[in-house]
DNA sequence: AACTATTTATAAGA
DNA sequence: TTCTTATAAATAGTT
């Protein structure tokens, strides 16, 4: 319709596609809304030019309108979409399954902290208190195991402390009797110059002094864990 | 563009309103399909009939690829579409860390109840066991208040008995000598044919009985609830 | 954007 | 529905 015959193929040339495209786009949005109006029919049309630009013309029953009621009526869609409104629905379900679980708990953990036990009647009461008292005893078993546990432990460490402790000092004195043996040989003249800083319970003192404050620390509370020893378990 | 002019307005010959949409219909999509090709074009083009028959057209970029692009670019749109796309992330995102705090409270519930203490250290312990000894001591109060609550309650409601008792007893003697004194007046031939059956203690007797069933209760355990007193409170 | 020669769409009728 | 045909409408090419 127009001065030549058109063929059914892109137009090459941007210009004159532009044109056209301008042309029939508001021919085709006015073609749309007379069968509309004549036919009482519901249209959506949708255009998007080469660039990516939108054009739409809808029946008075909105786009929205019309693209739900498409969408319902086309079931390959309707199965694509079916599933996330589906999982929308128990998801709720699950969040609320899951905050109820919550409050069950949180309550529990207020009743096991002695809160809120104005709602329970002397039967519940005697549950709760039967169950703490049995949870103490557990807990007090295991820390007692735990407390034991370190002790020995550190008994262990001190004995082999000891040990090392007397080794090096008989190793000490030894080199000091090679020493003063060196000396007397090589400084017959003067044996007294260098006294002998090693005689014997050098290294003895330091063990000696470990042990009373050990024995000190303990004295001072003989149940009770030394600060020492507890800052070494909690570690 | 046919023999005659056509106003823009409903068909209402049914029967030139269905051959109009036919005609109609049918150059709409063609005219769609032909801006499609000729200029390049995505289009999209949904009809619903009176009827509610649907036809559409689409350029080959399918029918929904068109209406997801058309939702992208469609703000308002995206506004009341998002929600539905964002709150499944969002809903991952809370069920995940819903299930994080059940977990954790489950936990914490466990450490109430003194199991899998293994993963706990001493100060751990220490805490627990405190946390543990303070809900218990609130329990045992609020226990005992509840106890004594429900003792005195019954105190209450046993001497408020035991009046009502004595005060129908005392009627009953008082009766009872009204009969008498009738009797003797009405029948003064044969004054021992009706031996008086409420002489005193009648009444008094089930009182009696009553108090030593209490007291026989009480003495079987002297700090126990009785159990027809927990049975009472318990309800 | 306006003009206009032509093609195309379609109303009415069969 | 489809075909025909007269005619209205759309639009390609031009200005």
């Amino acid at each position: 319709m127009g001065r030549g015959r058109v063929q059914l193929k892109r137009i090459e040339n941007k210009i004159s596609r532009q044109v056209t495209f301008s042309k029939r786009r508001t021919g085709l949005i006015k073609k749309a809304h007379e069968i509309s109006v004549l036919c009482d029919a519901d249209v959506a049309l949708i255009v998007f030019s080469t660039k990516g630009k939108l054009y739409e013309y809808s029946t008075h029953s909105s786009m929205e309108t019309i693209l739900e009621r498409y969408e319902r009526y086309s079931y390959a869609e309707k199965l694509l979409t079916a599933p996330e409104t589906e999982t929308q629905a128990s998801w709720t379900l699950e969040s609320s399954k899951l905050k109820a679980k919550i409050e069950v708990l949180e309550k529990n953990i207020r009743h096991y902290a002695g809160e809120e036990l104005e709602q329970l009647n002397l039967r519940d009461l005697q549950n709760v208190e039967q169950q703490i008292e049995t949870a103490l005893k557990r807990i007090r078993t295991k820390k007692n195991q735990v407390m034991h546990e370190s002790i020995s432990e550190l008994h262990k460490k001190e004995k082999a402390l000891q040990e090392r402790n007397n080794s090096l000092s008989k190793k000490l004195k030894e080199n000091d009797k090679i020493s003063e043996q060196q000396i007397s040989r090589l400084q017959l003249p003067q044996p007294h110059l260098v006294p002998s800083l090693g005689t014997s319970s050098g290294p003895f003192i330091g063990a000696a002094m470990r042990e009373e404050e050990l024995a000190q620390t303990h004295a001072v509370s003989a149940t009770m864990m030394p600060p020492w020893m507890i800052r070494h378990i909690n570690q």
